[in-house]
DNA sequence: AAATTTCCCGACTTGAAAAGTCGACAAAGA
DNA sequence: TCTTTGTCGACTTTTCAAGTCGGGAAATTT
C-alpha cells in the first residue's frame, strides 16, 4: 500500500531514540546501542557515523567512548533525521514530473503532480511534528501501560504445550 | 527524504488515468497505451493484467480488442488501485512492531507504532480522497492553461543555436 | 478455414540498490 | 604500552524492482 521505509532509516532513528533514552549517562558505545535495539552492530558503525556529520550526534573515542546527542530530545525531529539521511531532493513519486523526460507531460506538471505534492507533505508534515522526546513519551506510556495491565502471552507461545 | 513511489504502481496509475481518458472510445490497446503514457509495453501488459483480477478494469481479446474501465472515473479512487496492487497489508515501515520479532519492542506497539500509523494514515487519506476523475480534471486544466501561456522553450533547448 | 491481431500467463533475466561485512588505522584511557 | 573504543574506505552479499520472452488462447478479418 505505502512504500517501505529504509531499514537504514529505521535504524537511525531507532539508534537515535536509544541514545535519548540513555542521555545524561555518558557515552553509549555502538555495540550497546546495537544489543539494545537489534541492529547489526557493523552496519550500525556506518549508520551512526554518517549521522555524525549531520551535527545532531556526537561521539567520544577510546575506552569510556561512545556516541551521544548534542541536543534536548525535543529539539531533535524525526524530519531532522530523515532530510538528513536522503538529502533534501528526496521525492514520493515522480520525480520525472519536477525534472525532465521520461514522464509524458514533463515540464510544468502533470495530472498527477497535484497528488504526489501532497502525499509529500502529508509524509512531510508528520516527521516534522514529531520530536524523539515525543517517541521517549511514548514509550513510557507504554510501559506504565503494561505494567497495569500485562500483555498476555502470544497465541503460538501459549498453545504450544500440547 | 519520503521512500519513492515503485514504477509499477505509477505505471498502473498512468494506464488507468489513459483509459479514463479515452472511455466510450472502445477498447484500448496495451500498445496505444504503452505509447501514450511512456511505458514499455512488454511490462505494462503485466501489470494491466493484474489490474484486471482487481476487477476496474476489464479486457477483450482480439483484433478489435484491448482494455476498458469497468466503472466510471469518479468512483475509481487512486487508493483503489494501490490497494490492490500492493495487498492490505502493506505499510510505511516496521512491519515489525504489528508483526513478530526483529523489532525490539515487539508485541503491542512500541514507541514508533504511532507515527508509523500516522504516516500511513496520511498517505492513505490522499490516496483516497483522489479519484481518477479528479486527474482528469487537473489534466483538462493544465491544458487550458498551457494553451493561454505557454511554456517556454527549456534552457538547453535554446541556448543551443550557437 | 486460415491468417492475423490481440490479450493471457508463467517463467526467466538483469541490474542496481540495500544491507551487511571486513581490515587496518587513530584516538583515548587504564 | 596495551586494550578498548570510534573512523574510514573498500568490499561482498542479498534482495527485489524492472523488464523480457515464448508460447498459447480467444476474437476478428479475409
Amino acid at each position: 500500500m505505502v512504500p517501505m521505509t529504509p531499514k537504514k532509516n529505521q535504524y537511525a532513528l531507532r539508534a537515535v531514540f536509544e541514545l535519548a533514552k540513555r542521555r545524561g549517562e555518558g557515552p553509549t558505545k555502538i555495540s550497546d546501542i546495537a544489543r539494545a535495539q537489534v541492529i547489526p552492530a557493523r552496519f550500525l558503525e556506518v549508520i551512526l557515523n554518517k549521522l555524525k556529520r549531520s551535527g545532531l550526534i556526537e561521539s567520544k573515542r577510546g575506552f569510556t567512548g561512545g556516541y551521544f546527542l548534542s541536543r534536548p530530545p525535543d529539539t531533535i525531529t524525526v524530519g531532522d533525521i530523515m532530510r538528513f539521511l536522503d538529502g533534501p531532493t528526496a521525492a514520493m513519486a515522480c520525480a520525472a514530473c519536477t525534472e525532465t523526460s521520461s514522464c509524458p507531460s514533463h515540464r510544468r506538471g502533470c495530472a498527477f503532480s497535484a497528488m504526489w505534492n501532497r502525499v509529500n507533505q502529508a509524509v512531510l508534515s508528520v516527521y516534522n511534528d514529531t520530536t524523539i522526546q515525543d517517541l521517549l513519551d511514548n514509550d513510557v506510556h507504554l510501559k506504565a501501560q503494561r505494567r497495569r495491565r500485562p500483555p498476555r502471552a502470544s497465541a503460538r507461545t501459549e498453545g504450544q504445550r500440547l
